[in-house]
DNA sequence: TTCACTCATCGATCTGTGTCACTGACTACA
DNA sequence: TGTAGTCAGTGACACAGATCGATGAGTGAA
């Protein structure tokens, strides 16, 4: 018999790599990463930044006292370990099976001396990755655990680029890790979209969207003009 | 008799001005701005960033509900309108009387492309900027209302260079905004500082520290490593 | 002076979410 | 098979922080 993961494949995209930034010319080395394997831990030295090729990744982030943070999930032409100083400042594992594009960080700041265009698209890079955390800070902010819920499921959609069936790779824990909310109410609310007929679950990690209008309008996406 | 302002004034630092970007050889202009007076807002064309000369600027998100958050404290030294696209995607307020340098963003990037040590130096603010907002996420994902509240309080003191003596130019319903709570529990907590006298109240805007460690150990500072 | 207004603070009460405990589905492995 | 472990879902209860209401200080205008 098939596992899950096989059936959910045939109806469930898979994100497509792009190179929004254009570093498939700066370097071709390509590395391969099991699915949970750490890409690198909070303390190392930041030798690289990288670029996802394939496979969704998380940073995160605990506390001395075992509370989690997650602060992004990364997506295929993402980058990862950009906005870090000397050390990483946050952990950083694969959610599933993926592949990277290691950037040594010496060579970016000579490659961006030699090719303007490419300052310009890391710019940009990074003003996406502020307007993501501006995104998160909202949610945490002022968002009910209900709209918290909402906002993820619509922003894992539009991220990805899915239809209205979406696999998440990751475990209500990680959710909840990322939302500031607990596994409990995380489940809770994803009840209370499936009791209102706003979302379908094949399995646990499949997610059927059936009313995106209303999950939207949960999601207070009317809040921002984009 | 002196205003309540000018008599914190003797006590209480200025921030410095800083260029770390080094906007000043870009353009000379600088705008000046009264207190409460709006940069731009949520919509408008994004024609402009700003560096902060001087005086302390708020960027703020308001929902359609009423509900509103405060994403960033900008101070000299700091850009604002630097993460947006075409259009802001927040509204900016000067907190107090202040000076900026608009720096057009077509300018920007011609002089990008002219001179690479501008987009080191640009790019490092981002990684600021993401650095300072993953930093808010922890404290809105994690944190209990003692502890926002006293993260606040040291990093405002870091970030202004300050003695032990702020001065805090803005209202309680500010901070709260920032710190997704309410006034009240702004206000109870900033009460029970000082009822553990870790802090001193001159004014409601004026507050000493009177021990800096039990306070940073509050904010739980040892979940970072920087 | 009086009045109106804003801001900070505090008490009483309510409520949304966390905590704790339990159950069932699924997987891996002996 | 059986057993152990992980993950998701759910109910009962507790509690931190929101809500509502009131007070006092400060400020500006008439």
């Amino acid at each position: 018999m098939r596992t899950v993961a096989e059936k959910s494949a045939d109806i469930l995209p898979v994100p497509q790599f792009v190179d929004p930034v254009g570093f498939a010319s700066l370097d071709q080395t390509i590395r391969a990463i099991r699915a949970q394997e750490a890409l690198f831990f909070e303390g190392d030295p930041s030798t690289n930044l990288y670029e996802v090729v394939e496979g969704i990744f998380r940073s995160s982030r605990i506390y001395s006292d075992g509370r989690r943070q997650i602060v992004t999930f990364a997506f295929p032409g993402d980058l990862v370990g950009f906005a870090h100083g000397e050390y990483y400042r946050f952990d950083c594992y694969a959610l599933t099976a993926g592949k990277v594009r290691p950037i040594p960080r010496h060579a970016l700041l000579t490659a961006v001396k030699s090719r303007p265009a490419l300052a310009e698209k890391l710019l940009a890079a990074a003003a996406d990755q502020i307007s993501s955390m501006h995104d998160l800070s909202m949610i945490l902010c002022r968002k009910s655990a209900l709209e918290r819920v909402a906002s993820f499921l619509c922003a894992f959609r539009d991220k990805t680029g899915a239809a209205d069936c979406l696999r998440l790779p990751m475990t209500r824990s990680e959710i909840a890790d990322y939302l500031g909310l607990t596994i409990e109410t995380v489940s809770r609310n994803i009840t209370k979209l499936r009791q209102r007929r706003i979302i379908e679950l094949l399995e646990p990690s499949s997610i059927r969207i059936l009313d995106l209008d209303r999950l939207r309008r949960i999601a207070q996406e009317d809040a921002s003009i984009h």
